[in-house]
DNA sequence: TTGTATTTGCAACTTAGTTGCAGTAAAATT
DNA sequence: AATTTTACTGCAACTAAGTTGCAAATACAA
């Protein structure tokens, strides 16, 4: 899903343009890593843009609500960003902070079945992030 | 691991006897599951006891550090403490808000080892936690 | 009983995020 | 094109969780 579909999409829902909310979307499709507010509103600055924090916030609750982006908690005390693409987790390195994603494809699925049989609870989703050393930081 | 045990154990290492702390440490022990520091300050109210929250934060930072609690994140935006046990994850209902333990065993390891040989990663640490409907709440 | 290090309270601060309100601007309607 | 509607934005003030500095209180070893 590229931009121009996005910002297509949102404007038949209502929304009008928005320069920053469009760069939010640019900016995280090419990025493509979960991206703090801080992070982001650097990356804006460097676009010539200087939004207030405030819109960054309300803009990405719209991006969130309509479910272009995905709210990622890598547990540092700051929410990060990123494109809604395909469900994945992320090797966080806990020397040089460097984020990956990692693709479990369905590695999870028996688990939650089987917790779900054992338990008899309903599970709709799960946050599951790695932490450890990075192949760099690894040598050091 | 009992409290007596654990106060005697500070007491070695130099800490000194803290009604607080000591009660944090029951409270933890008796609950057998991860409170906030709210939480926690309402049950020592109960007690009798009205620590101010730093100490509270305080005395959690010494018992962090001495690995006799864990933090734990359910990602609503305040930590919570556990008392340390088996390595387990935990079971958040979205409606009741209440938290069950899930025991996962060695589930993880082998996609622990296949991430690590994909990657090149050296994993330490994973949080895991399911979000979902309990028992009660699925029925309703 | 005294000395010293630990524990505690208080106030002020930090950081991430939110809210209310007024002003600006997109775009639909006339 | 002018008007109207409503989304978008900025600003200031606020909230909530957690931290820091400092002085006072307390545990406890000598």
């Amino acid at each position: 899903m590229d931009i121009n579909n996005i910002t297509q999409k949102l404007k038949k829902k209502g929304y009008r343009n928005s320069i920053n909310r469009d760069s939010i979307i640019e900016i995280l499709e090419e990025r493509n890593l979960p991206l703090s507010t801080d992070e982001l509103i650097k990356e804006l600055n460097s676009l010539g843009l200087h939004p207030n924090k405030t819109t960054v916030y309300r803009d990405i609750y719209v991006l969130l609500g309509e479910n272009f982006i995905n709210e990622v908690d890598l547990l540092d005390g700051k929410k990060r960003y990123e494109i809604n693409r395909r469900h994945h987790h992320h090797f966080i390195c806990t020397k040089c902070k460097d984020i990956s994603c990692v693709e479990t494809e369905n590695d999870l699925d028996n688990l939650e079945t089987k917790i779900e049989k054992e338990q008899g609870f309903k599970i709709k989703s799960h946050v599951l992030e790695f932490f450890g050393l990075c192949r760099k930081c690894k040598k050091d």
